[in-house]
DNA sequence: TTTATTTATATCGTTCACGATGCAAAGATA
DNA sequence: TATCTTTGCATCGTGAACGATATAAATAAA
Protein backbone atom coordinates (compact mmCIF):
# COMPACT_ATOMS: atom_id res chain seq x y z
CA UNK A 1 0.00 0.00 0.00
CA UNK A 2 3.02 2.28 0.01
CA UNK A 3 3.57 5.47 -2.44
CA UNK A 4 5.08 4.72 -5.38
CA UNK A 5 8.75 6.25 -5.17
CA UNK A 6 9.07 7.03 -8.37
CA UNK A 7 5.63 9.34 -8.31
CA UNK A 8 7.09 11.49 -5.50
CA UNK A 9 7.52 14.82 -7.17
CA UNK A 10 11.16 15.26 -5.36
CA UNK A 11 12.46 12.47 -7.66
CA UNK A 12 11.04 14.31 -10.91
CA UNK A 13 13.81 16.07 -13.28
CA UNK A 14 11.08 17.67 -14.81
CA UNK A 15 9.07 19.32 -12.35
CA UNK A 16 12.69 20.78 -10.95
CA UNK A 17 13.31 22.15 -15.13
CA UNK A 18 9.67 23.38 -14.79
CA UNK A 19 9.81 25.31 -11.75
CA UNK A 20 13.11 26.81 -12.41
CA UNK A 21 12.21 27.96 -15.67
CA UNK A 22 8.98 29.42 -14.73
CA UNK A 23 11.01 31.03 -11.46
CA UNK A 24 13.80 32.60 -13.69
CA UNK A 25 11.15 33.90 -15.99
CA UNK A 26 9.57 35.64 -13.05
CA UNK A 27 12.78 36.92 -12.20
CA UNK A 28 13.13 38.78 -15.71
CA UNK A 29 9.47 40.12 -15.40
CA UNK A 30 10.09 43.45 -13.77
CA UNK A 31 13.43 43.96 -16.33
CA UNK A 32 11.77 43.02 -19.12
CA UNK A 33 8.33 45.13 -18.41
CA UNK A 34 10.45 48.34 -18.15
CA UNK A 35 11.67 47.77 -22.16
CA UNK A 36 7.65 46.64 -23.02
CA UNK A 37 8.71 43.05 -23.43
CA UNK A 38 7.57 39.43 -22.61
CA UNK A 39 10.09 36.93 -21.88
CA UNK A 40 9.08 34.94 -25.28
CA UNK A 41 9.05 38.23 -26.98
CA UNK A 42 12.60 39.18 -25.45
CA UNK A 43 13.71 35.49 -26.88
CA UNK A 44 12.75 36.79 -30.19
CA UNK A 45 14.28 39.92 -30.12
CA UNK A 46 17.73 38.16 -29.23
CA UNK A 47 17.59 36.27 -32.58
CA UNK A 48 16.44 38.91 -34.47
CA UNK A 49 19.39 41.10 -32.92
CA UNK A 50 21.95 38.17 -33.57
CA UNK A 51 20.54 38.33 -36.95
CA UNK A 52 17.58 40.51 -38.81
CA UNK A 53 15.74 39.69 -42.01
CA UNK A 54 14.55 36.24 -41.22
CA UNK A 55 11.59 34.34 -41.89
CA UNK A 56 9.30 33.13 -39.08
CA UNK A 57 10.71 29.38 -39.36
CA UNK A 58 14.23 30.03 -38.86
CA UNK A 59 13.34 32.30 -35.77
CA UNK A 60 10.84 29.35 -34.72
CA UNK A 61 13.55 26.83 -35.26
CA UNK A 62 16.15 28.71 -33.07
CA UNK A 63 13.59 28.59 -30.22
CA UNK A 64 12.14 24.88 -30.37
CA UNK A 65 8.88 26.32 -31.06
CA UNK A 66 6.25 25.78 -33.70
CA UNK A 67 4.78 28.41 -35.91
CA UNK A 68 1.45 28.41 -34.43
CA UNK A 69 2.69 30.04 -30.97
CA UNK A 70 5.37 32.50 -33.12
CA UNK A 71 2.99 33.74 -35.66
CA UNK A 72 0.76 35.24 -32.81
CA UNK A 73 3.64 36.25 -30.78
CA UNK A 74 5.48 37.96 -33.75
CA UNK A 75 2.11 39.91 -34.51
CA UNK A 76 1.80 41.30 -30.90
CA UNK A 77 5.08 42.46 -31.34
CA UNK A 78 4.64 43.69 -34.94
CA UNK A 79 1.62 45.68 -32.67
CA UNK A 80 4.35 46.89 -30.18
CA UNK A 81 6.04 48.39 -33.18
CA UNK A 82 9.54 46.21 -32.46
CA UNK A 83 9.11 44.44 -35.68
CA UNK A 84 7.59 44.21 -39.04
CA UNK A 85 6.43 41.37 -41.45
CA UNK A 86 6.82 41.59 -45.02
CA UNK A 87 6.07 38.58 -47.62
CA UNK A 88 9.60 37.77 -48.94
CA UNK A 89 10.28 38.38 -52.57
CA UNK A 90 12.11 34.53 -53.14
CA UNK A 91 9.95 32.61 -51.73
CA UNK A 92 5.92 34.35 -51.12
CA UNK A 93 4.98 31.65 -49.01
CA UNK A 94 8.16 33.14 -46.32
CA UNK A 95 7.10 35.80 -43.95
CA UNK A 96 10.54 37.55 -43.69
CA UNK A 97 10.47 39.64 -39.79
CA UNK A 98 12.59 42.71 -39.80
CA UNK A 99 13.71 44.87 -36.61
CA UNK A 100 12.04 48.31 -36.75
CA UNK A 101 14.22 51.42 -35.47
CA UNK A 102 12.24 51.04 -32.23
CA UNK A 103 13.36 47.00 -31.99
CA UNK A 104 17.08 47.88 -32.82
CA UNK A 105 17.15 50.72 -30.61
CA UNK A 106 15.82 48.41 -27.91
CA UNK A 107 19.29 46.17 -27.92
CA UNK A 108 21.37 49.00 -26.16
CA UNK A 109 18.19 49.19 -23.26
CA UNK A 110 18.50 45.41 -22.72
CA UNK A 111 22.22 44.70 -22.56
CA UNK A 112 22.08 45.34 -18.82
CA UNK A 113 19.45 42.81 -18.20
CA UNK A 114 21.95 39.37 -18.38
CA UNK A 115 24.43 40.92 -15.35
CA UNK A 116 20.66 42.21 -13.57
CA UNK A 117 19.34 38.85 -13.85
CA UNK A 118 23.03 37.41 -13.07
CA UNK A 119 22.90 38.95 -10.14
CA UNK A 120 18.93 37.28 -8.66
CA UNK A 121 20.31 34.20 -10.04
CA UNK A 122 23.36 34.29 -8.18
CA UNK A 123 23.67 31.11 -6.12
CA UNK A 124 26.70 28.69 -4.60
CA UNK A 125 25.75 25.91 -7.20
CA UNK A 126 26.21 28.01 -10.26
CA UNK A 127 29.74 29.50 -10.71
CA UNK A 128 31.68 30.27 -13.67
CA UNK A 129 33.26 26.65 -12.89
CA UNK A 130 30.05 24.71 -12.73
CA UNK A 131 28.15 26.98 -15.42
CA UNK A 132 29.48 25.18 -18.76
CA UNK A 133 28.84 21.71 -16.80
CA UNK A 134 25.35 22.34 -16.54
CA UNK A 135 24.60 24.71 -19.87
CA UNK A 136 26.05 21.07 -21.55
CA UNK A 137 23.56 18.77 -19.83
CA UNK A 138 20.60 20.76 -20.29
CA UNK A 139 22.41 21.31 -24.43
CA UNK A 140 22.74 17.44 -24.41
CA UNK A 141 18.99 16.90 -23.17
CA UNK A 142 17.58 19.34 -25.32
CA UNK A 143 19.05 17.85 -28.32
CA UNK A 144 18.02 14.82 -26.84
CA UNK A 145 14.43 15.34 -27.04
CA UNK A 146 14.32 17.37 -29.87
CA UNK A 147 15.34 14.96 -32.25
CA UNK A 148 13.91 12.34 -30.73
CA UNK A 149 10.69 14.49 -31.51
CA UNK A 150 10.68 13.58 -35.33
CA UNK B 1 29.13 47.66 -34.09
CA UNK B 2 29.21 44.30 -32.59
CA UNK B 3 26.57 42.25 -31.11
CA UNK B 4 26.45 41.98 -27.44
CA UNK B 5 27.76 39.07 -26.51
CA UNK B 6 25.54 38.61 -23.35
CA UNK B 7 22.58 38.96 -25.16
CA UNK B 8 23.08 36.00 -27.47
CA UNK B 9 20.38 33.09 -27.08
CA UNK B 10 23.61 30.77 -26.48
CA UNK B 11 24.49 32.09 -23.29
CA UNK B 12 21.15 32.00 -21.93
CA UNK B 13 20.90 29.79 -18.96
CA UNK B 14 16.90 30.85 -19.05
CA UNK B 15 16.55 29.86 -22.10
CA UNK B 16 18.30 26.00 -21.76
CA UNK B 17 15.82 25.64 -19.15
CA UNK B 18 12.89 26.44 -20.64
CA UNK B 19 13.58 24.79 -24.01
CA UNK B 20 14.40 22.22 -21.38
CA UNK B 21 11.07 21.96 -19.51
CA UNK B 22 8.83 22.54 -23.01
CA UNK B 23 10.37 19.17 -24.40
CA UNK B 24 9.83 16.94 -21.50
CA UNK B 25 6.45 18.24 -21.33
CA UNK B 26 6.18 16.98 -24.55
CA UNK B 27 7.43 13.72 -24.43
CA UNK B 28 5.03 13.62 -21.37
CA UNK B 29 2.25 14.39 -23.18
CA UNK B 30 1.80 11.01 -25.22
CA UNK B 31 1.82 9.00 -21.64
CA UNK B 32 -0.55 11.45 -19.78
CA UNK B 33 -3.22 11.88 -22.48
CA UNK B 34 -3.60 7.99 -22.64
CA UNK B 35 -4.61 8.46 -19.02
CA UNK B 36 -6.26 11.54 -19.48
CA UNK B 37 -4.30 13.91 -17.53
CA UNK B 38 -2.12 16.93 -18.59
CA UNK B 39 1.28 17.88 -17.08
CA UNK B 40 0.16 20.40 -15.01
CA UNK B 41 -2.51 18.15 -13.91
CA UNK B 42 -0.23 14.78 -13.21
CA UNK B 43 1.47 16.97 -10.95
CA UNK B 44 -1.31 17.91 -8.70
CA UNK B 45 -1.83 14.16 -9.04
CA UNK B 46 1.82 13.43 -7.40
CA UNK B 47 1.13 16.00 -4.85
CA UNK B 48 -2.57 14.28 -3.61
CA UNK B 49 -0.97 10.70 -4.27
CA UNK B 50 1.91 11.59 -1.47
CA UNK B 51 -0.73 13.09 0.80
CA UNK B 52 -4.39 13.26 0.38
CA UNK B 53 -7.17 15.68 1.68
CA UNK B 54 -4.98 18.99 1.30
CA UNK B 55 -6.30 22.61 0.82
CA UNK B 56 -5.74 24.40 -2.37
CA UNK B 57 -2.79 26.50 -0.73
CA UNK B 58 -0.60 23.57 0.37
CA UNK B 59 -0.99 22.37 -3.30
CA UNK B 60 0.12 25.57 -5.17
CA UNK B 61 2.88 26.07 -2.28
CA UNK B 62 4.10 22.82 -3.03
CA UNK B 63 4.60 23.15 -7.15
CA UNK B 64 5.54 27.07 -6.58
CA UNK B 65 2.09 28.06 -8.26
CA UNK B 66 -0.17 30.57 -7.17
CA UNK B 67 -3.97 29.49 -6.16
CA UNK B 68 -4.88 31.74 -9.43
CA UNK B 69 -3.44 29.23 -11.43
CA UNK B 70 -4.25 26.15 -9.39
CA UNK B 71 -7.82 26.77 -8.59
CA UNK B 72 -8.87 26.72 -12.58
CA UNK B 73 -6.50 23.80 -12.47
CA UNK B 74 -8.59 21.71 -9.88
CA UNK B 75 -12.15 22.42 -11.14
CA UNK B 76 -11.16 21.09 -14.47
CA UNK B 77 -9.97 18.05 -12.67
CA UNK B 78 -13.00 17.71 -10.55
CA UNK B 79 -15.24 17.98 -13.56
CA UNK B 80 -13.26 15.05 -14.85
CA UNK B 81 -13.66 13.26 -11.99
CA UNK B 82 -10.27 13.08 -10.36
CA UNK B 83 -10.75 14.92 -7.25
CA UNK B 84 -13.26 16.63 -5.42
CA UNK B 85 -13.55 19.82 -3.49
CA UNK B 86 -15.15 20.35 0.11
CA UNK B 87 -14.82 23.40 2.43
CA UNK B 88 -12.36 23.08 4.99
CA UNK B 89 -14.47 21.94 8.79
CA UNK B 90 -11.73 24.20 10.81
CA UNK B 91 -11.18 26.59 8.73
CA UNK B 92 -14.13 27.92 6.17
CA UNK B 93 -12.53 29.60 4.15
CA UNK B 94 -10.06 26.57 3.18
CA UNK B 95 -11.37 24.48 -0.22
CA UNK B 96 -9.93 20.85 0.72
CA UNK B 97 -8.65 19.02 -2.21
CA UNK B 98 -9.80 15.06 -2.27
CA UNK B 99 -8.69 12.37 -4.37
CA UNK B 100 -11.91 10.26 -6.14
CA UNK B 101 -11.50 6.57 -6.35
CA UNK B 102 -10.70 7.05 -9.84
CA UNK B 103 -8.71 9.42 -8.87
CA UNK B 104 -6.74 7.36 -6.35
CA UNK B 105 -6.54 4.35 -9.21
CA UNK B 106 -4.98 6.41 -11.61
CA UNK B 107 -1.56 5.98 -9.12
CA UNK B 108 -1.05 2.86 -10.33
CA UNK B 109 -1.44 3.67 -14.06
CA UNK B 110 0.93 6.24 -13.33
CA UNK B 111 3.42 4.05 -11.82
CA UNK B 112 5.32 3.18 -15.30
CA UNK B 113 6.00 6.59 -16.71
CA UNK B 114 8.45 7.58 -15.02
CA UNK B 115 10.33 4.74 -16.57
CA UNK B 116 8.97 5.31 -19.76
CA UNK B 117 9.82 8.59 -19.61
CA UNK B 118 13.49 7.79 -18.35
CA UNK B 119 14.05 6.12 -21.70
CA UNK B 120 12.99 9.06 -23.76
CA UNK B 121 14.94 11.08 -21.82
CA UNK B 122 18.48 9.29 -21.49
CA UNK B 123 21.42 10.59 -22.87
CA UNK B 124 24.70 10.45 -21.92
CA UNK B 125 25.00 13.62 -19.44
CA UNK B 126 22.48 12.33 -17.53
CA UNK B 127 23.32 9.44 -15.32
CA UNK B 128 22.61 7.67 -11.89
CA UNK B 129 25.93 9.53 -11.09
CA UNK B 130 25.39 12.82 -12.57
CA UNK B 131 21.77 13.21 -12.10
CA UNK B 132 22.27 14.02 -7.98
CA UNK B 133 24.30 17.16 -9.12
CA UNK B 134 21.89 18.44 -11.62
CA UNK B 135 18.99 17.67 -9.01
CA UNK B 136 20.87 19.62 -6.62
CA UNK B 137 22.36 22.69 -8.57
CA UNK B 138 18.24 23.25 -10.03
CA UNK B 139 17.05 22.67 -5.78
CA UNK B 140 19.15 25.52 -5.18
CA UNK B 141 18.35 27.60 -8.32
CA UNK B 142 15.13 27.17 -7.03
CA UNK B 143 15.44 27.71 -3.48
CA UNK B 144 17.32 30.39 -4.47
CA UNK B 145 14.54 32.30 -6.66
CA UNK B 146 11.65 31.31 -4.83
CA UNK B 147 12.89 32.67 -1.79
CA UNK B 148 14.15 36.41 -3.16
CA UNK B 149 10.53 36.87 -4.91
CA UNK B 150 9.43 37.44 -1.59
C1' DT C 1 1.20 20.62 -68.23
C1' DT C 2 -2.01 18.66 -64.99
C1' DT C 3 -2.01 16.46 -60.61
C1' DA C 4 -0.05 15.25 -56.20
C1' DT C 5 2.83 16.33 -52.42
C1' DT C 6 5.43 19.08 -49.55
C1' DT C 7 6.43 23.43 -47.29
C1' DA C 8 5.51 28.02 -44.87
C1' DT C 9 2.42 30.25 -42.36
C1' DA C 10 -2.02 31.13 -40.25
C1' DT C 11 -6.44 30.09 -37.63
C1' DC C 12 -8.95 27.86 -33.93
C1' DG C 13 -9.84 25.81 -29.45
C1' DT C 14 -8.15 24.44 -24.92
C1' DT C 15 -5.12 24.72 -21.06
C1' DC C 16 -1.94 26.78 -18.52
C1' DA C 17 0.66 31.01 -16.01
C1' DC C 18 0.19 35.13 -13.81
C1' DG C 19 -0.71 40.15 -12.58
C1' DA C 20 -4.54 42.61 -10.73
C1' DT C 21 -8.50 42.63 -8.19
C1' DG C 22 -12.55 41.03 -5.36
C1' DC C 23 -14.64 38.80 -1.37
C1' DA C 24 -15.65 36.35 2.66
C1' DA C 25 -13.83 34.09 6.82
C1' DA C 26 -10.52 34.39 10.49
C1' DG C 27 -7.70 36.77 13.54
C1' DA C 28 -5.95 41.08 15.68
C1' DT C 29 -6.70 45.56 17.61
C1' DA C 30 -9.19 49.19 19.66
C1' DT D 1 -18.26 44.39 20.57
C1' DA D 2 -16.88 47.05 16.57
C1' DT D 3 -13.26 47.86 13.36
C1' DC D 4 -8.98 46.68 10.98
C1' DT D 5 -5.95 43.54 8.86
C1' DT D 6 -4.63 39.28 7.17
C1' DT D 7 -5.49 34.99 4.91
C1' DG D 8 -7.54 31.63 1.47
C1' DC D 9 -9.61 31.25 -2.56
C1' DA D 10 -11.87 32.90 -6.73
C1' DT D 11 -12.61 35.87 -10.92
C1' DC D 12 -10.94 38.42 -14.87
C1' DG D 13 -7.95 39.65 -18.65
C1' DT D 14 -3.82 38.81 -21.39
C1' DG D 15 -0.19 36.20 -23.35
C1' DA D 16 1.80 32.21 -24.27
C1' DA D 17 2.09 26.85 -25.80
C1' DC D 18 0.39 23.46 -28.59
C1' DG D 19 -2.61 19.89 -31.05
C1' DA D 20 -5.48 19.96 -35.00
C1' DT D 21 -6.69 21.92 -39.12
C1' DA D 22 -6.70 25.17 -43.16
C1' DT D 23 -4.67 27.69 -47.13
C1' DA D 24 -1.67 29.13 -50.56
C1' DA D 25 2.79 28.79 -52.79
C1' DA D 26 6.46 25.86 -54.31
C1' DT D 27 8.09 21.49 -55.81
C1' DA D 28 7.75 16.80 -57.52
C1' DA D 29 5.51 13.27 -60.05
C1' DA D 30 2.65 11.64 -63.66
Amino acid sequence: MGMQEQLKLNNQLCFRLYTASRLITQAYHPLLSGIGLTYPQYLVMMVLWEQDAQPVNDIAKKLYLETNTVTPLLKRMEAEGFISRSKGKADARQVIVNLTPKGRELESQASCIPFQLGEAVACRSITPETAPGLYGTLDDLIHTLSSAGR
